[in-house]
DNA sequence: GATGAATGAGGTTTCATTCAT
DNA sequence: TATGAATGAAACCTCATTCAT
């Protein structure tokens, strides 16, 4: 096996077993079995147990991040863009349970030192840029990142995880009206229109 | 000391020894010094480990939920009661820090089986049915209760740690704008009133 | 068991394990099995093996500096003292091969910081004292207090070592020659009547 | 690299970690590290760590004896040669602190068997034969060997290490001061024959 | 009720040595 | 010769839980 499939596998064996036995439940021993590795190799590719997770947990957010930009996204009518990272969002984590217990786990452990703001992601960065112009532009309403963030990934991973947990099935017409709830309201079309009314009104 | 004491100064000093060393750092003898008793007399008062940290949750979300529901949520217009849930979510956990990062921490943790639906409460309870009620009068949208519960009140949290974290400063007006993108669009039957009446208007 | 003969016992185990198979040869475990007690309970009395060490060292270096120091040595004629105390420290240390063998692998391992000036003892700084007492009054030679402690100490702590290991048996009379030459040449006497002697034949 | 380079090399780099990490921080692939190997290969010049230092030590020493016994110093007359002696212990060790801090740290080990007597090096051998001469003559004390040599190379080699650490500079005349009170009092018979001298030329 | 010493399994990590390439 | 990935026993240390007092 060549040096970055080993160095995968133990990747793999980290999520597929913090999938079964919890942050908490997965010792090195655990993975080393699971990767079919000796304890003492993982040590050859990976500084601590620490770096394994927080490697694992970046690897994660790369692809998330490059699955919701990535084809073409920027592309698209910006009145598209929102409903659309929120489907893709929606979808990258309800195809990927393990991934997005990980993702949830690893965020409210010890381990992490998850900082949203220091995420050094390039198609992070460019859907950032995206939404920053469009707030420039008039086009959204000009509330923080983080907010924005909360109101459309957030939103989304959450009706993931009710999706994975067999709590709700959604459908295809359900996921679009609640993209729609989540995203529409941040346009300012309507909210122009409405505040126009109103001054017109009070004119 | 009488025994009700104890046993709250126990689950108290649980809560502020997971706010300074999170979950995994908590250990019961940080518990037992905190709470000035002895690791010994802790098990007089409960089972295990996994009793305290559940109790302690339970806790937490029953004073949640009675922050929410009391008083007079429900005799509140149907058309008030969303936004008015999302803005007492968001200050009840805007100003206890420590039960917000104790409740996320639970939730994602190999102790917690939580579950949404199992949780008994009278409170909460007492909202599920308004909202069911609402939804049968065909006021807001027929969603999934979880889904309902998700864009109003994991809205809200999250938002909340937002606050707590420094990343973002609430103003009240900022707040009454998210609380209404959050919850106007699930009043679906007079939004669409609204704009089909606005439609006419503007004809 | 008390608590202090507990603490004790540690220390007593960890002494003979190192005269048996040396300080690397140490661990955890088996200071444990020969203190009978398990290797959690040691954590309850030292907070880490470096501690338990560095315990020891100590409590070995105060009972040689009592040994040396008490009874009544700062009492004697001061041309006494310092064969008495090379006699005594050989005395020490012959008779404690076990204390010899811990000083001495302690000293030269990673786990020492020794310094010998940091060295806080109340009976060594009193010898110290009373050695630049009879520097200041002339009757022994004006050299560096480490340099008399080597001379001395060290010198009769290396004699003990080849009778503990049997190279060298020492009788008494032995024993006070080579006090004899160790300590002889410190005191200023000679050099006295010799630069006495000079300074008359230079008048 | 010719296989003799390749292994000196190693043992170069065991010296050199050694005096920076100590023996227990010095493992093999630190060895392999320094010494531009891989730690496979230096198993096909030594069998074991083990040897290694067993190997290192023994240059050591041999290189110690050579540097004290060579040149001539069999040549001089017996009444400077212990001085002589001292003072070439002394500077041998002062200008090598790398491999001062070795021979202590080696001596006073689990892989130490050392043993002065087992030490076969030709040097020394010869030093020692003219020790046994000198006593033989009656010009210095019957003392047994390693006591003698306690009294000279020990001494020497513990100042070397007073000025290694920087607690005390020895300069020409110190030097010369502390190799008399070394050795001069075992040149017993002259010494009281001298004392004799002056006694009477007294009278 | 109350203490806190005691247990011991199991956690992460290290490292001398081996061996397929 | 040479590499460096691989092994696995064993190191130090933790901690939920128990129990004699």
């Amino acid at each position: 096996m060549i040096s970055s499939e080993r160095r995968q596998s133990i990747l793999d064996a980290t999520l597929a077993q913090v999938a079964e036995t919890g942050l908490t439940g997965t010792t090195m021993a655990l993975i080393a079995k699971r990767a079919e590795a000796s304890p003492g190799i993982i040590y050859h590719y990976f500084a601590s147990k620490d770096e394994i997770l927080h490697t694992l947990f970046n690897q994660i957010f790369d692809e998330f991040a490059a699955a919701i930009v990535s084809p073409e996204l920027l592309d698209l009518p910006w009145q598209d863009r929102y409903c659309e990272v929120w489907l893709r969002t929606f979808h990258f984590f309800a195809a990927h349970p393990h991934k997005t217990a990980y993702y949830e786990q690893y965020k409210n452990s010890a381990y992490a030192d998850y900082n949203f703001d220091a995420i050094d992601n390039e198609h992070m960065m460019a859907l950032v840029g995206a939404v920053q112009a469009d707030i420039a532009a008039g086009h959204i309403l000009a509330l923080p990142m983080p907010v924005i963030h909360t109101l459309i990934i957030s939103s989304a991973l959450n009706m993931a995880k009710l999706q994975i947990s067999g709590a709700v099935h959604f459908d295809a017409a359900m996921l679009d009206k609640i993209a729609q709830i989540a995203c529409q309201s941040l346009i300012v079309q309507s909210a122009e229109v409405q505040s126009a009314e109103v001054q017109s009104a009070e004119e």
